[in-house]
DNA sequence: TGTACATCAGTGAACGCGCGTTCACTGATGTAC
DNA sequence: TGTACATCAGTGAACGCGCGTTCACTGATGTAC
């Protein structure tokens, strides 16, 4: 940690590496969904990607570092992708709860999306770089959510907006697993209820 | 597979090899737990039980073998825990749904619980065999929690039960994610509010 | 326009290590006669 | 009660393999003058 010995640069953000950087990254999340953090070994990531280990390692010195990206990333994707949907831009009041509740849902239609998620747990459960990564996500999420409910309910305090956000998004995570296969498959009378109670937490009525 | 090479035979099902066979187990949860999946090693069980290698695969063959006892059995001590709670003994009607949702809510209060599961949910993501055991071990679940709605409101039909038996479930498993630390951290206004809205799931009313 | 030099992009070989699995072995315990 | 034998419980060494990491190297690309 010294001035003498500063740490090697990162390759550069834009052009060509940026471009090979976001192709070995999504080679990386491909083997992490379809076979689990445990077989993501940097030789397999390398062999997908079509370049030579010591490469892979120009990019990603370590393990960690690979993994933390992919992790990230997809992190950052799903929060960009949860933002419009909760933003309001239907009405004056923002959009209907139900057509969210559907869209959010839909979301989780994506298998592997759901699958990175419970790795993403099962990482956090055990590493603080990856927990405080997750948290941050969650508590983004929360916000967005409470910020949906003050807008359609301007007399609620933050503080219910808060908990009851809390308590919708609970409820949409716990939905991912027992509609994406991993704990239950979709059944046509689990959503029709979980859609309706999910609505009825959105409205925001007490 | 043929008749003349049958495969060994399992050591006894009770005495001192049921009990070191237990002994073994608890020494592999308690690894798992503390570091996931891939740090469970044979060597690292082994050390940590005070037995050699060799030993630990006397009573268990594979490191699959070993695995899938952990889970097995975890997930057949959190069902027989749930059972008395759902049972119905308070009253005629069954227990109060308030503190059968506080109940079982407390039973998430272990973090190392709710790491197991966690690591359960990414690895039945990609084990057809711990995916199965999981499903059986939520419908199980779900059965116990629709059984407990019709209980209390005999006029519903099974399809309601079931259906509203899920969203319960999803709620409860979502909020071990959100009260261990690993998403997020317990509040108190967010605790009130979903002990509320899980009450009122199991209350039944349309 | 040419040239010198630094940085970027990519290669290839080697390292030591921990892993799951295999297997031959030994002593203790039960069981049949 | 004694003895022979099968099974149970536990040891110890070795195997081949894939892993993350290190490092010296090469050719391509940019940049300063």
């Amino acid at each position: 940690m010294s001035a003498a010995t500063p740490p090697p640069k990162r390759p550069a953000a834009t052009g060509k590496g940026a471009r090979k950087r976001a192709e070995l990254l999504d080679t990386a999340e491909e083997i992490l969904l379809a076979s689990g953090h445990a077989e993501l070994s940097l030789r397999a990531v390398a062999t997908a990607a079509g370049v030579r280990l010591g490469h892979l390692q120009y990019y990603f010195p370590t393990r960690a570092d690979l993994v933390s990206a992919v992790l990230g990333r997809a992190l950052d994707r799903s929060l960009e992708r949860l933002r419009p949907l909760l933003a309001g831009r239907d009405t004056a009041a923002g959009p209907e709860p139900e057509p969210v509740v559907r869209a959010l849902l839909a979301e989780h239609d994506d298998v592997h999306l759901v699958r990175l998620f419970a790795e993403l747990w099962a990482l956090a459960a055990r590493d603080e770089a990856v927990a405080a990564a997750v948290r941050r996500f969650y508590g983004d999420y929360q916000d967005q959510v409470a910020a949906f409910l003050r807008t359609r309910n301007p007399g609620l305090t933050d503080a219910f907006c808060q908990g009851r956000a809390r308590v919708f998004v609970m409820l949409m995570e716990g939905a991912a697993l027992f509609r994406s296969g991993i704990a239950a498959d979709r059944t046509e009378t689990a959503d029709t209820q979980l859609v309706a109670v999910a609505t009825a937490l959105l409205h925001g009525c007490e």
